[in-house]
This record gives structure tokens, sequence and C-alpha cells, in this order.
DNA sequence: ACTTAAAATATTGTATACAATAATTGTTAA
DNA sequence: TTAACAATTATTGTATACAATATTTTAAGT
């Protein structure tokens, strides 16, 4: 919703999202203040104004006088989120159905985006993959043009990336290509329910691949972890 | 999701929320970081802490170096925020219907809330009907017991509220205390198609009710505004 | 009187200081 | 060696200072 928000703490989400979306920054990793002023070149305050959207949306937690750590979904919460994004995200497909019904959704953008995703899989380029996966969900709220939807999504892919990182085994089809592909096809096929399957079918889907019966394990420094 | 987050900016998010849903904070009105620091007993940096996360929520618009003003939703908007509603809270009713089938919900309180709600139309208490079926609708997503859903729709609440402030003439049928009986009774019966129904046709309804045709006003002083 | 421009004022954006709290280290006793 | 406690250090919570920007007021010219 940051629009046309003041400040720099913008730069603050946006990395560390992007960090968190690249593996970079791992569940439970505690982030400092003082540490990440150097990192960045803002000032203590502007950083904490990014912990602070990002601890608003649950990617980082904050427990009153500790650092700020990233989130490390439980069994339960990973489940949770997971919910949430069915209701959404069901949503979200019912309106680019009409949309594209009516003929106002262009998806070349969506379309490439899949043939992408089956050549990173076919090279077996795995981070780029599972990167252009979340990527591939947001998109398709975007198309929705309702700011809302999004803002409300936002979260829950970071979100997502970390449970996988925490129980995913092998990521190779933690979030399957050819299910979005399904799901493209059914939009463009103009059926309402089956749409609505498909997303259903392939968030279960996620959560289902994951092994909860992992041990979770924290890293501490992050020298390298911001490019 | 500022649980266990740990500072006092929690107070202006939540006096903000309420004096929206009190009809006290009208759309539009610009709020000065230096002036709500009497209100509160806070310094700048703490009120700005809430603006900030109210900011993130679209309760409170900002543009650089202006002071925030109480978000005033254009017809768009508004019909953005329903559309956004409906997506969220079909999955909240759903998971509702899910539950009570399951024995694993207890509706005594919604029906409470209901019967309350009733009362206050009778004794045509119109402004304390309006708070109540805010709180109707977040009570519903609160018995998910999913915290990303409820925050989710949380921003969405105040925003509905600002819109119907800005676009309902007579707020008493704005969002009517019978289909909520209704929405109620098709969770008892369990029927999934019902209980869908209902909830889209009841947010329908309340954008039907509003009238875009009207100029809006905008308001400056608030000392009177926070209780 | 009205418009325009300039000065004065007020408010935000950011950095920093200081107190309160947590985390860490070091020391002592069992 | 280990455990418990004390002292030290580091980090957060909040307030405040200062520069940059917006807003308002004042004044001059038409």
């Amino acid at each position: 919703m940051s629009t046309t928000l003041s400040t720099s703490s913008d730069d603050v989400v946006e990395v560390i999202f992007e960090a968190i979306l690249k593996k970079r920054l791992n569940p439970g990793v505690k982030l400092s203040e003082i540490s990440l002023q150097e990192e960045f070149g803002y000032s203590r305050s502007v950083i904490r104004q990014g912990f602070d959207r990002l601890v608003d949306s649950g990617v980082l937690i904050h427990k009153k006088n500790q650092s700020v750590r990233v989130a490390c979904p439980t069994e339960y919460e990973t489940k949770q989120i997971y919910e949430a994004r069915k209701a959404i995200e069901t949503g979200v497909i019912m309106i680019l159905v009409g949309k594209y019904h009516n003929k106002q959704l262009d998806l070349t953008e969506i379309d490439s985006m899949v043939s992408k995703e089956k050549q990173l899989h076919d090279s077996e380029e795995l981070a780029k993959l599972t990167r252009l996966s979340c990527d591939f969900h947001l998109t398709l709220a975007e198309l929705c043009d309702n700011k809302y939807l999004v803002e409300s999504l936002k979260p829950l892919i970071p979100l997502s990336a970390l449970a996988a990182s925490v129980y995913a085994d092998r990521e190779s089809n933690f979030c399957s290509f050819a299910e979005h592909q399904e799901l493209i096809e059914a939009i463009k096929s103009n059926n309402i329910k089956k749409a609505s399957e498909a997303i259903n079918v392939h968030l279960d889907h996620c959560v289902q691949s994951l092994n909860f019966g992992v041990q979770v394990k924290t890293k501490n420094s992050y020298s390298h972890i911001f490019n």
C-alpha cells in the first residue's frame, strides 16, 4: 500500500523481502537495527520503520526489547498461511476468469512466466525457479487491479517461502509449474469451478509436499546476505 | 499481527481505528504528528510509528512531506475494497461452515451480536449499530482462528466505514442485520453454496446501498475526536 | 479588491542522544 | 567442570534536535 509513502523504509522492506525469496535470509535469523545500519546507508530510525512494517505483516517477529527475527512458521502457522492464501487466491482467480471472459485480461506475461518456469525446471536452476513461482502467484493478484487484494496476499508469499525453507526436503516439486500451467488453462477455459479447484488443489499440494517432521536450524551472520 | 509487538504505537493504531468506526474521524481529515502528540501522551516518534502502520494498511494516506490524512475512498476504491472483502470473507465463511459441521465452532457470541443488532435497529441507535455491524464481520474472521486471515480483513473494515460515511445516505440499512442473521443460519444449515451466496449477496448489497453521486466534505479539527 | 511574490511559520524526514531492558561475559562456589 | 550470580556490554524504546520541505501569512504591485 506504500505507493506514495514517504520514506526510504521502502528499500528496507524490499531488500528483506528479496533476501527471503532468494533464500539468503533464513527463518529465525536475528536482525539488529544497528548492524543493518551498516549494510544499508540509512540510520537506525529508517531501518526501524522498515522492520516495523515487516513485523506488522508477520514476516519478522518482534518481542519487546529484543531484536527482531525472521519468522519461522510452525506447522500450524504454515497451514494457516495456506488456508489464508486459498481464500485470497481463490478470489483472485474468480476475478481473473471474469476479466478474461470479458476480454479485459492479457495473459501473455503470465504465459511467458510459466514457460520460463518450465525452462528453469528443465535446467534444474531451482533457486531461480522458486523465486519465479513466488512471482507467479503475486502477478496473478496484480492482474486483478485491486491493490487491497495484492496487499493482503503480499506478506503471505515470503511467509510461504520461509515455511518452504524450513519444511521442504527437495524444492524441485514444491510449487509445481505444471499446476501453474493447468491453472492458466482453467482460467482461459472460462470454467469457474475448474479454475477454483485448480488453485485450491495446487495450494493443497504445496502444503502436502512439506515435511513437518524436521528440526529447525538457525544461522546468525548476515554480512553476505544482502547481495 | 502486532501481538507481542513492542511498543505503544499499538495504542495509536487502536485509538484511530476506533475513532473511525465511531465516525469521530471523517474521511480526508488531516492528522499532524505534533498535534496528536498532545492528545496522546506519547512523543512524535511513537505517533509516527502508529501512523506508518495505518498508512501501510491504507487507512491513512501519506504523501511525502505532507501530513497524513484519513483515507477518503473513491468509488473505484470502494468497489475494490468490497471485492477484496468478498474474496476474504467468502473464505472465512467456508472455513466456518466446515468448523460448525465438525462441532468445532461456538456461535453463541455471534448469535447474541445479531440480537443486539436487531435491538439497536429497533431503538434506532444507528451509530452503535454501525459500530456493531463492523464488529460482526471481524468476529466472524476471528472465529476462524487464523491470524493471517484476520490481519487481511482488519484494515478493510475501517475502510468500509470510511466509504460509508462518504457515500451512505441513511446508515440505517447500509449493512443489514437481517442479512447477518441469514448468513448465520446458512452456516448452521451446513450448506456451503447457500452460505457462500449469503456473504456475497450481503456485501454486494452494502455497495449497492451506497450513493456515489455525492460531493466529499472535509473537517479539520480533532480536539473532540479521541474521547 | 485581487493577484503574485516573498518572508515567516509550521510540519515532516532523518539522525542522534539517553534511559531502560536484554544478552553476554566473567567470576566464584560447589 | 558446571551452575549460579554479578558486572559488563550491546540493543532496544523513546525523546528530541536539526535540516528539508510544505504551508501560511504578509506585503507589494496592478
